[in-house]
DNA sequence: ATGAAAGCGCTAACAG
DNA sequence: CTGTTAGCGCTTTCAT
């Protein structure tokens, strides 16, 4: 909380230094063609000299209009999610709408006390990627004030009153998992991430569901859940290091994941790609750049967070058609994570 | 912009509700201690009952003060900045406040525009990265308004009457550039941004010391700007591998511009750390991962947006102290990409 | 095309 | 402790 006290120039000054109304001078901030030219340009001139600089605020309370959005995400960490919020941003940024940024760190409570801030500053729309096994409840407040609210990249459980942008997590995990097959793989296991979140359940069907049409029996004791970070990556691969009927190659739920992984081999003396085979999911920028360049599945999440930006801004302007569904096809990037002679 | 009518639940309902006056509701909304237990567990059943939620636009617009702060960076792209955010932001909302976001893309006109729009919406400070080249003027009118304006990573010129935080780019430059002498190079290129940027002037400054303390003159042809993103990294490393008499070390803007470097370098088919030694700063979180692990100068991206955070909320509720200079001390975190023998 | 008056939802004096 | 009155800076009828 704050406090500071500042003196605005007001628009009734202004009006009172052109020699017009409080009303008219109003007009003429909001760019209205039913003034004359000569009015106008008597109050802009007013405007200048005295330093007046519009009270958006003001104007929100009086009209009941709001020309902010909520974004709400995970963490920042990620570059899945900064690239996501670059998409965003910059998409809600052209149309004019002022960005108000939260992050829950995938903290239910984190995020319930976002999204009353949110309320309580009157966004006219929110984005939001939900944390893990939260329920549709808290997200439907927001509805109920006639709030639009677009779910990107995770999905509520029963949600589909919301519009929702994301990847196809399933194909996804089939392509990465069919892809290690082709290489001649049987055993992949699959590591971070953890099973409360939709996400990891809908790459690991994938998974299973390649595994599955090769012939190849499901072994549960291959799952690692551990968090989807470089340290979880870590840790995931060297467990699984520990099996006694180790894996040739891993699918890992995201990049940062993965990049964990590649480290924990480095440092165990194995060689990705030659040694044990590693897939990510994301394909982040660092993907390309890692060594070895990490095989994975493109996700869009600066596209994600455009098309999101794109129904909110829709949204918020009236339309209020059926839930949108916009589910992109990943795409398999092969690179020398996942095979050598590539 | 946007539109969108909505009713809300007033003070003034639950006040009713409550059979007692708005003004009492207003005292037990804040949670005055001036009011008597039986009184306000009335009111907080009323408002519970109704759905009431605050509105702090409402509520800032009447008190003139202001729950947001603007929070002004390039781009969200260089992990620099989205670890300077994280920091930020966990500070922020620790103390309560709501992040308007904004990101310039180093463009003078969006940050113009940006500091409008913060200022339209009434934030309580700002924290801004500025673009490079800027004038004063600009944020300075922030100041007239009483705005407190906090400056990190970059300053401005003869922006003495505003706080700052950083590192010392200088020592930062004369770190790296000690060490690869140390290392046994007398020709050390310095690869990647602008020379209108004082980050940039800094550290070339403590490059040039660290060069002319070893008796080594310093060679023009062996600056390269270029745009400070792995792109401009690749174009740079490229470019001084075709130079007559090319460097045998590169110390590089930032993190992101040596990753761009190393990558060129092993497209050219050699080996960093070996055939040339390559230095980089920030201290990213990638660059420990990175192939080869990459030497560079810590600037602790995270600790200046917590005392940037730290600094902002101390003005905004009062503090009129002289403006506070805060530069952190780098530190050189050698790895492989200059020493293969590490 | 412009002005007068009312009021968005809240807080800030002051009474009492 | 609680109620009354005024008004933050703007937009919105509704006249004229």
């Amino acid at each position: 909380m704050t406090k500071k006290k500042r003196s605005r120039v007001t628009l009734e000054q202004v009006a009172k230094h052109a020699g017009v109304s409080r009303a008219t001078a109003s007009l003429v901030v909001r760019g209205s063609t039913a003034i004359s030219k000569e009015t106008r340009e008597k109050v802009l001139k007013a405007m200048k000299e005295l330093g007046y600089v519009y009270d958006r605020v003001a104007a929100n309370l009086r009209s009941q209009r709001s020309s902010t959005v909520g974004l709400i995400i995970t963490e920042i960490g990620n570059p899945f999610f900064s690239e996501l919020l670059v998409g965003v941003h910059e998409a809600l940024d052209k149309e004019g709408y002022t960005v108000i940024l939260g992050t829950t760190f995938d903290s239910p409570e984190k995020q319930d006390a976002l999204l009353s801030t949110m309320l309580e500053h009157r966004v006219g729309g929110v984005i939001i990627s939900p944390v893990p096994g939260c329920s549709v409840d808290m997200v439907e407040r927001l509805k109920q004030w006639e709030i639009p609210v677009v779910l990107i990249a995770r999905e509520l459980p029963s949600g589909e009153q919301f519009d929702y942008i994301g990847v196809d997590n399933v194909e996804g995990g089939r392509l990465a998992t069919e892809h290690l097959i082709q290489q001649g793989h049987r055993r992949v296991a699959f590591l971070g991430g953890f099973s409360n979140s939709s996400v990891w359940r809908d790459r690991k069907q994938g998974y299973c569901e390649a595994l599955e049409q090769a012939g190849i029996e499901i072994d549960e004791s291959l799952f690692i859940q551990t968090f989807a970070t470089r340290q979880g990556g870590m840790e995931a691969i060297k467990r699984v290091l520990q099996h006694p009927d180790p894996p040739t190659a891993v699918f890992c739920y995201n990049d940062v994941v993965a990049f964990g992984a590649l480290l924990g081999l480095k440092e165990a003396g194995m060689i990705p790609g030659r040694d044990i085979a590693v897939v990510g999911f994301d394909n982040i920028q660092e993907s390309a750049l890692f060594h070895p360049p990490l095989t994975t599945v493109s996700a869009f999440p600066e596209q994600i967070g455009i098309h999101a930006a794109d129904i909110l801004h829709r949204r918020i302007t009236g339309d209020t058609s059926e839930p949108k569904r916009l589910i992109l096809k990943p795409e398999l990037v092969v690179r020398e994570s996942s095979s050598l002679n590539f």
